[in-house]
DNA sequence: TGCCTGGAAGTACCT
DNA sequence: TAAGGTACTTCCAGG
């Protein structure tokens, strides 16, 4: 075996799991209520989703078509989204559970992600090896996995540094997160493991030898947690440590890639065992799809898959780009078609249950490789869970995925932040001691509340940190909530890992007005290394220092179905020196104003200085905003191209997109689609606070403009040292002034629903949710995830093909991309679906103004095609909200569409195509920039 | 003793 | 290609 099989960071990726999300992981032991044999049934790929393009199509039919499905309450396949209920996402089922919780749909498959296919991938060997250490015979017969080769995870907790600290690898430190699960006062949410302090202690090992990655897994689900009040303390970790440990002692602690992209080991613990596990988590998937569900061929799957996936060019190898955009977050480490292991209780069959203990142990082995494979690891029950009653299943794996835009609020329920977090918080390296849990700003600690919620049930509140800036909101691929335990701590918390994304659950409880004070909730900073080098890691980790943290509430309704909310903080900068150095408005008094300019505007935030500036710009369309997503079926590679986001690639920059300044360093402005226009406005200095800031709007460069033209701004302390774009928008002179709360663009999509992630007022770039939105729940709702994995066909889909779900009005669900089409909302999202979501959803996004009518742009399969046609700028075309008419000259590549997007903001919410180009900022896609730079050169000359 | 913090050195990457 | 600067990580030390 190749140093790169034994490597357990990479294991998981290929975990092909057909799950609705990541998400249901966690709530596994529920999910097993199903019965196995249904699995077989109920997994007809093909057939599943008729709606569904065939290739993707039975991927998705089978993921939360599965799910939901599966049931007969699921008649629509989506069948629960297709209820009406209040807005918010519900999850359909059919089955209550005796708590009332949603009982879950038997045969589900989950798609937690999946990055491309490639069978007989060196890397990937794991299905062969796999077989081999359990006999199909063995194989639990409820899970069916499909390995995909190549794969890899997408923001692999393994890829956590083994020198993490314990306390910070709250990804791996699941004894850390177990501890509390003792302490829960009520039944935890349902599934995850730790639910069970009974994990027992013997388990052991299997995962002592493992890699951390690996370990991690296994942790979760297994046993061996031990319930000790300290997980440093507990042999288990400490054996764990010992064996994994990469503390940078050593020369090692930088680590050193190899070619491709693969840490090259230089401890030995890193694979100690580069045993045939190395990839634990395909293989064990592998073996039980195989064994169980013959009839899904791995042909078919993959096909199924490749349909599916957006870029699958990532997934194929060597010649791929490492840095391409994934868009899905969660899901897209690997893709994984699961099937969950029948039997109600998690306790009993488990899927490995058939195992003699030695097969198991290997099973176990093998399983751990699967990071946060929580789905094959809650079936892990030689160990009978205490199986606490479980008030609400948040864990279901039909809640919706951590990428999917939720309503705030629904009906009366209203998820709210009481209280917002301080807007820098330095985050820990794994090799770093915590620095603490995120505090408020005024001190204290960030609070939030469930109103409306009058059940004397507690239910689960999950946070995890999400993505800031203008992207759709999402988990954060280089931030980790971490939690934090101690004596200043009074919130229990315990942590699961759901796709990837540890996620902290902390009880609501009735007694304290359903709301809880997190004081629990530090962030752990990855390396960028770790998750860059991931195949199908697109994201940029440098520069890409914002987040949100994001709160999740899952409401069991009498119906059965789950209402989910979630709101999301204000951002908070992660990086030491910005906190100290950034400038960070978090307010502006105005979002628009005439093209006179002249009015002053009031920026509240950090780091303001006297010296400080506040620079208006107008952006062209440049080559990267044309470019959102190139997307692919099957094998076409998908190329994610960088908005104008704030952060565009840009001048002198060059390819770092998030970088704002970069954008105006110098080069940038120009006619290759950066700044064509820039405005130092005036600041009043006596009024100036290192928290407010005062600035009178300059006169815009057209004083003739017809529609109103979204330019950004951004506050300047210096070289280097700018604030993040802030959207603002110029109108006619000649139109009366609306009157725009400061919210950006985007917001219309708030029209929709209360989507609020708890953003701030601010115009803020853009969160994401907002934008996707479709104030219609129905559309949202979809029944059929287009296969695709480009938003274009995900996120319209047929008007007739949403289902009824009224209220989810008011809730935005949206998928990153917030497409309107997104059916899936309320449903589980297939795994088809979420993929394809997830694979683009930042470029495109769709205002929520008029989600019931997606627009015919989003409809468009270009994302699909393989080849990038200058549609798939329209699409998704950048944020820039630039009046692309006014600037079309000096634009190399005027886009047509844009023009939507400056006067969307006016618009009376028309059906908009979104520019989502901020949410790029994030991404630094240097390489992918440059490819898609040139693609495009090459599609101009063309054209 | 361990957790938090702040600061800064060393390294990698970008311009 | 080298120099300078910035950002990322890792360490150190004090509370």
């Amino acid at each position: 075996m190749t140093g790169l099989e034994a490597d357990p960071e990479f294991d998981f990726d290929f975990l092909f799991e057909f799950n609705q999300s990541d998400e249901g992981a966690v709530a596994a032991p529920e999910h097993y209520s199903y019965a196995s044999s249904s699995i077989g049934s109920g997994l007809p790929l093909s057939t599943a989703h008729p709606s569904l393009p065939a290739p993707c199509h039975d991927l998705q039919t089978v993921a939360p078509g599965i799910s939901a499905v599966a049931s007969a309450s699921h008649p629509s396949g989506y069948g629960g989204a297709v209820d009406s209920g209040p807005s918010g996402y519900f999850l359909s089922s059919s089955n209550v559970r005796p708590n009332g919780a949603p009982a879950l749909e038997s045969p589900r498959i989950e798609i937690t992600s999946y990055l491309g296919l490639h069978h007989n991938n060196n890397q990937f060997f794991h299905d062969v090896e796999v077989e081999d250490v359990v006999p199909n015979s063995k194989r639990s017969p409820s899970t069916a996995t499909l390995n995909l080769p190549n794969l890899e995870a997408y923001r692999d907790p393994s890829c956590l540094s083994p020198a993490s600290s314990l306390s910070s690898r709250s990804c791996n430190s699941e004894a850390s997160s177990y501890e509390s699960n003792y302490s829960y006062p009520y039944a935890s949410p349902q599934t995850s493991p730790w639910q069970s302090p009974c994990v027992s202690p013997k388990t052991t090992d299997p995962e002592e030898g493992y890699p951390r990655g690996l370990g991690a897994c296994s942790l979760l689900s297994s046993p061996r947690h031990s319930p000790s009040t300290s997980p440093r303390a507990s042999v288990t970790e400490e054996s764990w440590l010992g064996a994994r440990t990469s503390r940078p002692s050593s020369p090692c602690n930088k680590r050193k890639y190899g070619l491709n992209g693969r840490q090259l080991s230089c401890s030995p613990h890193h694979s100690p065992t580069p045993s045939p596990h190395s990839s634990p988590r395909v293989s064990v998937t592998d073996d039980t799809w195989l064994g169980n569900s013959t009839q899904y061929t791995s042909s078919a799957i993959v096909a199924a898959i490749n349909a599916l996936s957006t870029d699958s060019s990532l997934d194929l190898g060597d010649g791929v780009p490492v840095k391409t955009r994934k868009t899905a977050l969660d899901h897209s480490p690997s893709v994984a078609l699961k099937v969950e292991p029948a039997g109600e209780d998690l306790g009993t069959t488990p899927p490995t249950s058939d195992f003699l203990p030695e097969e198991f142990s290997s099973f176990q082995h093998i399983r751990k490789g699967a990071f946060c494979d929580q789905y094959l690891s809650v079936p892990q029950h030689p160990y009978q869970w205490a199986r606490p009653r479980s008030p609400t299943s948040y864990t279901s794996p039909s809640l919706p995925a951590l990428d999917w835009q939720l309503p705030s609020h629904s009906g009366p329920y209203e998820l709210r932040i009481e209280v917002q977090p301080k807007s820098h918080h330095r985050a820990h390296y794994e090799t770093e001691g915590s620095r603490g849990a995120v505090k408020a700003s005024a001190g204290g600690h960030p609070s939030v509340q469930l109103h409306g919620y009058l059940e004397s049930e507690p239910l689960t509140l999950q946070l995890f940190i999400g993505t800031a800036d203008d992207r759709l909101l999402r988990p954060h691929a280089f931030y980790q909530v971490h939690r934090i335990t101690g004596k200043t701590v009074s919130t229990t918390s315990h942590e699961v890992i759901l796709s990837n994304t540890k996620v902290l659950e902390i009880p609501l409880l009735p007694e304290n007005n359903m709301r809880a004070i997190i004081d629990c909730a530090g962030i752990l900073k990855l390396r960028n290394s770790d998750i860059e080098l991931r195949k199908g890691e697109t994201d940029i980790g440098r520069k890409n220092t914002r987040v949100r943290l994001v709160f999740r509430v899952h409401i069991p309704q009498p119906n059965g179905r789950t209402l989910s909310l979630q709101v999301a903080s204000n951002p908070i900068e992660c990086s030491q020196r910005s906190a100290q150095e950034l400038p960070l408005v978090e307010k502006q008094s105005l979002s628009s104003c005439p093209v006179l300019g002249g009015k002053k505007m009031v920026l509240s935030g950090h780091n303001f200085l006297q010296d400080s500036k506040v620079v208006f710009v107008e952006k062209a369309p440049g080559p990267g905003e044309r470019l959102s997503i190139t997307g692919s079926v099957g094998a076409a590679p998908l190329k994610f191209g960088l908005q104008d986001a704030p952060f565009a690639p840009e001048g002198a920059a060059g390819k770092r997109p998030l970088c704002p300044e970069m954008l105006l360093c110098g080069q940038g402005g120009g006619t290759d689609g950066h700044h064509i226009w820039e405005m130092e406005a005036k600041t009043d200095r006596d009024l100036c606070k290192p928290n407010s800031l005062v600035v009178e709007i300059p006169p815009f460069r057209n004083q003739r403009i017809t529609s109103p033209v979204q330019v950004n701004f951004y506050v300047c302390n210096g070289k280097r040292k700018r604030s993040q774009y802030q959207h603002f928008t110029y109108l006619p002179a000649n139109v009366p002034i609306i009157k725009t709360e400061p919210t950006d663009d985007y917001e219309p999509a708030l029209t929709c629903g209360p989507m609020s992630q708890g953003l701030s007022p601010l115009p803020k770039p853009c969160y994401s949710q907002q934008l996707a939105m479709p104030p219609d729940p129905g559309s949202c709702l979809v029944a059929g995830f287009p296969p695709c994995p480009q938003r274009g066909s995900m996120m319209s889909p047929p008007p007739s093909a949403s289902p009824k779900l009224h209220d989810l009005s008011s809730a935005p669900y949206s998928k990153g991309m917030a497409s309107p089409g997104h059916s899936h909302l309320g449903l589980q999202r297939p795994a088809g679906g979420v993929l394809a979501v997830q694979e683009a959803p930042r470029p495109v996004g769709v205002h929520p103004g008029s989600p019931q009518q997606p627009p015919p742009a989003l409809l468009q399969p270009q994302s699909c095609s393989p080849t990038r046609p200058s549609v798939m700028g329209h699409q998704q075309h950048p944020p820039p909200k630039v009046p692309r008419n006014e600037s079309a000259a000096t634009q190399p590549l005027p886009l047509p569409e844009v023009r939507e997007d400056s006067n969307h903001s006016l618009a009376p919410i028309p059906v908009t195509v979104k520019r989502e180009p901020q949410e790029l900022d994030q991404l630094y896609l240097d390489d992918v920039n440059e490819i898609i730079r040139n693609d495009l050169s090459s599609t101009n000359v063309h054209s």
